[in-house]
RNA sequence: GGGCCUAUAGCUCAGACGGUUAGAGCACCACACUGAUAAUGUGGGGGUCAGAGGUUCAAGUCCUCUUAGGCCCA
């Protein structure tokens, strides 16, 4: 540093920072030009917890009356079994970046942070840890004991999440936290199941459901759907077994001693079959088949020519519809004489020819088209495996396997005949089959279908109204109304809500334990609980605890029980943990115990916003407790996002290490520049991401580094000049300069448009307006104003200070942590995110202005290309340049910074249409319009493209078009005034370059380079050869210097003949042109390669 | 296994109704500009529009088939 205190005044910006680098007394602070944004937002962060600047956010709103200023978010739980990923990451901007803006226009955002504490993943952790596999251990163990191991690891992470999630500045309160765990969450739970019950929405049923016998527990339809590793490919075996018919029906004729071909790939089924499903309009055929009269499906007589040859004798044809009626011998004997079995029944749904035989066989249990033909058909289904998966009594013979063990068996019986194989069954034949099969999504174990005791929510009763509901919602992205999550609905089925496990909210049912005097009570609350039981369920410490083992302790004699021997007992399935998801927005505030009329007015939610999965999951399961309980939706708007991705384009996958490790990206990059990556993506959008470290550092480059140059520049010429601004003022926006006029307006069209943007929760459309609004601020504006706070204009001070403390406020929800830092610094304030979003109503709203400055950029961006192809640097002066528009008026207020952006002499305004803009070589061109001589000139259209092309075509004098030799009628055609480019060489000096404007007018540019503007150039190669001098020496931009400039001729003689713009320019107070270069002067080129030597030292 | 969607520059994607030189951003190269900028401006290279047939005066766009990938459902 060059600086010396003594002799400058003290700075005032920044006012005040948290920035450990900037220096530690306000007399040394300074904006860094290079800042390491990390470490700023550190120190942001220490800021905000000594500050407690998030509760002061929340506190300086009033809630209202019956809380009408708020707005209330839903915070879905995590569920907390690791650390914070990309996707919680993301999830978790979207849940700070809403609240966040709704507090700055005025409202009360509470934020509470929720744990997702019950289920599955939580007790298998707990069996890990213990090193148990099975539910009989943990009852062995104590479900006190393992409930509490499950509590310890559901809340073992929730330390690293708090970090993480404050150190990406999520603002929400962790201490005032709901967990699904919590007495009174579970109370609101019990409740809403009773009132379900109460309602008629709650049955008791047996259904078939995917079940993991490793785990012991059914799956919900969400959990079959959990990722796509549940679908894996598995190599099963696949058995034809023909079923001997014993009984004829009148169709059919007599086929007694024939047999029914079924094809499956469960032969552990076979011992539970039922009856044999036909398709009622399929062919069938009975063929002969050694001594054997065999059914199958005509269809499928190829798929069997190995056993049957190519042409078998068919001795009888007709349709599933005859089959019918007709008995057979069940394959197994276990279950001879189940009453109404072993019949051919229609299940048109179910059967098809594209493989197997075309009958197939039925197991009540095991399947769920199964399950609804033996329904329908009257037929009990039968269960002879118990719920490890392996057969129980009567089947003896395979007691004790797992099913997918006794494969083998079965079929090695079937083909030996031996066993409780019955008599004329046959194993036709035996292969193997690949397909794909659902896995469970915790352990990986093959699922199988099985009949299961559990209760149900009756969602196919209140789906109707689930629909209508659904409508009532914004969706974001919009076709996720429609589309994913409403068509979900509407083949919405039963939601089993029940689970034969542990650590869960208890099914609040308690039944007699004698059918001889049945009784069933629902309680939906401590209260009814401790009437009829007389105390409540206390734990060891205890307290009232909802948990098992301390529930199922209640019981009590059957009121209805006469003999007063039977006990109401609880039953002992837990709830499922979506069962508790779904139940948040009424149970985080326990209600209707508590806070019901705040409930009754913040219901439904404004926003809540998770992954697009969770319609399936959570969005689904809030919308059916809302439905059914309150008969509203849950909420009123929702984002649902996409899935983020590593940066291969797979899933991230902690083994394959493709994605960027999230601490890492927040010590080198920032939380801020990853909020912004997330954010301006098509994450949003509801299309996936990719994360890759390129990505987010384009985000510090594109945006964080814009932004904060802009304040770096106005802090250091409001300090050169110690100009203090007056921001908030209404003086702050009376600037007259057209620049800055332009920028205030341009700015209340930026937050206009922005705030219309949050309002619709298009987060990344926000970004996008932001980021060109950014590009116009420090691209254009500072850099076409620097001269002006270079000569310390106040009016330009007062401009940029507004407008960085607008852009600023707007921009704070979307980096919440770089805005607070350049905000503070600016206003001095206690933070952005207690401030008010900005009212523009004072900024002028001027569209011609704008309009009319974006026409000369584009004549700036037009004349740059000139300047390009003519080989003129921009450094040298040109004589002039001509502006052909529309509207020059409009451009007039501009003129001089088109003169100096470019480097012009002169501009001249032309008005198109004058005869000066005929004069600059003016073409027409014309362009056929296929579309519309198409139609009618057919194959000869293409004549007159080419003739339009090659220059065959004229206008005759009473203005009729030719192309190409044909004659175009109006509309087929337009022609266009063309410029062509610099002019033919052959014409003599070219003097001049033409350009197109986008917007329609033409630019011409003079290229004649005199030799005072030769000289002139020179002089600006000199300056800016004295300007890099200047830096290379670590001066300060303030810094007076002596100047010596020796070389070539040329250069003396620019140097002496423009002394004041040299001198003036670099603030040298001593200048010297020599002859000789002096000792230490740096050697340059300027001009058409003239050598020049330059030397500085401070004055 | 069934249904739906996608395939365009090295990468990410635009390309109403078919209309004749297929665009943008990023990346790359060159030049320019630089008293805030790690920025920025201008220009350039880079495409058999997945493949094969067809309809049409005209196909990236419509039709059929094939291939590859994705999503949903079983």
């Amino acid at each position: 540093m060059q600086t010396n205190p003594g002799d400058r005044s003290p700075m005032t910006y920044p006012k005040v920072t948290t920035d450990p680098t900037a220096g530690p007394a306000a007399e040394h602070r300074a904006v860094p030009s290079s800042p390491r944004f990390p470490r700023i937002e550190e120190g942001v962060l220490a800021y905000w917890a000594e500050d407690d600047t998030f509760r002061a956010s929340v506190e300086q709103r009033d809630p209202g009356a019956n809380g009408e200023n708020e707005f209330v978010f839903y915070d879905g739980p995590p569920f907390a079994n690791g650390l914070p990923h990309y996707g919680h990451l993301l999830t978790g901007y979207v849940k700070d970046i809403v609240p966040r803006y709704q507090t700055m226009r005025g409202k009360r955002v509470e934020r509470r942070f929720g744990w997702d504490t019950h289920g599955l993943p939580a007790e298998l952790e707990a069996m890990r840890l213990n090193g148990i596999k099975t539910t009989d251990e943990i009852v062995e163990m104590g479900i006190d004991k393992f409930n509490d191991a499950c509590r310890a690891s559901v809340l073992k992470y929730t330390g690293e999440w708090r970090d993480y999630v404050t150190r990406q500045a999520r603002w929400v309160d962790f201490d005032n936290d709901y967990r699904t765990m919590n007495p009174e969450f579970m109370e609101s739970v019990l409740w809403a199941f009773k009132g379900l019950f109460d309602k008629g929405l709650v049955y008791q049923g047996f259904r078939v459901l995917p079940y993991c016998w490793n785990d012991e527990t059914p799956l919900s339809n969400h959990e079959l759907r959990m990722d796509d590793d549940v679908y894996q490919m598995r190599q099963d075996p696949a058995v034809t077994v023909g079923f001997e018919i014993t009984g004829a029906n009148e169709r059919a004729g007599d086929l007694v001693g024939a047999k029914l071909l079924i094809w499956t790939t469960t032969p552990w089924t076979l011992p539970s079959n039922l009856a044999v499903m036909v398709g009622s309009e399929i062919d069938y055929v009975v063929v002969d088949h050694e001594g054997d009269r065999l059914v199958l499906a005509e269809a499928r007589l190829a798929a069997y020519a190995r056993e049957l040859g190519d042409e078998p004798t068919v001795t009888w044809r007709g349709t599933g519809a005859d089959l019918l009626g007709l008995t057979y011998a069940p394959p197994f004997s276990y279950f001879a004489g189940q009453e109404n079995a072993f019949r051919v029944v229609a299940a048109d749904e179910a059967v098809t020819t594209t493989d197997g035989s075309g009958l197939v066989h039925s197991a009540g249990a095991f399947g769920e088209v199964d399950k609804e033909v033996t329904d329908r058909e009257g037929i009990e289904p039968v269960m002879p495996v118990g719920k490890d998966g392996r057969f129980t009594h009567p089947v003896t013979e395979y007691a004790g396997m797992l099913v997918f063990d006794a494969n083998p068996h079965i079929i090695d019986d079937l083909k030996a005949r031996t066993g409780a194989v019955t008599p004329g069954t046959v194993l036709f034949r035996r292969e193997t089959y690949d397909h794909s099969y659902p896995h469970c999504w915790r352990c990986r174990e093959p699922l199988i279908y099985k009949g299961v005791s559990s209760w149900f929510v009756e969602v196919t009763a209140i789906k109707q109204r689930m629909a209508e509901l659904n409508q009532e919602i914004r969706w974001v992205p919009e076709h996720i109304k429609d589309g994913q999550f409403g068509k979900w609905v509407d083949n919405a089925r039963d939601w089993s809500i029940t689970r034969n496990r542990f650590w869960g909210s208890p099914v609040p049912v308690w039944k007699s334990d004698d059918e001889a005097y049945p009784r069933i009570d629902v309680y939906g609350s401590f209260e009814e609980i401790e009437r009829d039981f007389g105390r409540l369920p206390l734990n060891a410490q205890g307290q009232p605890d909802l948990h098992r083992p301390w529930i199922d302790d209640l019981t009590r004699p059957n009121p209805d029980d006469p003999t007063g021997k039977s006990t109401m007992r609880r039953v002992s399935d837990v709830l499922d943990v979506w069962f508790d998801s779904g139940s948040m927005s009424f149970g985080q505030v326990h209600y209707p115990f508590e806070n019901a009329e705040w409930f009754e007015q913040h219901f439904p939610a404004d926003f809540i916003v998770e992954y697009i999965g969770q319609t399936r999951g959570w969005f689904y399961t809030l919308h059916i407790l809302a439905t059914a309980l309150f008969d509203r939706p849950a909420f009123s708007s929702c984002i649902s996002h996409g899935i983020v991705l590593g940066s291969d384009g797979n899933k991230m996958s902690k083994s394959l290490r493709n994605y960027p490790d999230v601490s890492e990206v927040f010590d080198r990059d920032g939380a801020d520049a990853m909020r912004w990556f997330l954010m301006a993506s098509p994450i949003l959008r509801g299309g996936n991401l990719v994360v890759t470290e390129p990505g987010i550092r384009d985000a510090v480059r594109q945006v964080m580094i814009p932004l904060w140059n802009t304040w770096y520049f106005f802090a250091l010429y409001a300090n050169a000049e110690n100009y203090e601004a007056s921001v908030g003022r209404a003086e702050s926006l009376g600037s007259t300069d057209p620049l800055d006029r332009y920028l205030l307006a341009k700015t209340r069209q930026y937050v206009e448009k922005l705030t219309a943007e949050m309002d619709a929760y298009a987060i990344a459309d926000a970004c996008e307006t932001t980021r060109s609004f950014l590009d116009v601020l420090t691209n254009w504006y500072v850099r076409r104003s620097r001269e002006r706070f270079w000569e310390g204009r106040p009016e330009a001070f007062e401009t940029l200070a507004a407008v960085l403390d607008i852009v600023c406020r707007v921009v704070a929800p979307l980096l919440p942590l770089t805005t607070e830092e350049i905000w503070r610094g600016l206003t001095g304030g206690r933070s952005v995110h207690l401030a008010d979003w900005p009212d523009v109503s004072a900024l002028p709203a001027d569209a011609r202005l704008v309009g009319a400055m974006d026409e000369v950029r584009e004549v700036c961006s037009t004349t740059s290309a000139l300047r390009k192809a003519a080989r003129l640097r921009n450094r040298l002066p040109l004589a002039g340049l001509t502006v052909v528009v529309d509207d020059p008026a409009a451009l007039e207020p501009f003129a001089a910074i088109v003169a100096d952006e470019l480097n012009v002499k002169s501009v001249r305004l032309v008005a198109a249409g004058s005869d000066e803009a005929a004069g600059h070589g003016v073409e027409q061109k014309l362009t056929v319009n296929a579309r519309a001589a198409g139609p009618r000139l057919g194959k000869d259209v293409q004549l007159a493209i080419k003739g339009s092309k090659s220059g065959d075509w004229s206008v005759a004098a009473d203005g009729t078009v030719t192309a190409g030799g044909l004659a175009l009628v109006e509309g087929e055609y337009s022609l266009e005034t063309h410029v062509g480019g610099g002019g033919d060489p052959a014409d003599g000096p070219v003097t001049s370059r033409t350009g197109m404007l986008p917007s329609g007018g033409f630019v011409v540019l003079d290229t004649v380079v005199t030799p005072e503007l030769a000289e002139e150039g020179v002089a600006r190669d000199l300056v800016r050869a004295v300007q890099q001098a200047r830096r290379d020496a670590d001066f300060q931009v303030t810094d007076r210097i002596e100047l010596t400039i020796a070389g070539s001729a040329p250069v003396l003689a620019a140097a002496r003949a423009h002394e004041s713009l040299i001198a003036g320019e670099t603030l040298a107070t001593s200048y010297t042109v020599a002859e000789e270069a002096p000792v230490g002067a740096t050697e340059v080129v300027v001009g058409d390669g003239d050598k020049a030597a330059i030397a500085v030292g401070l004055a």
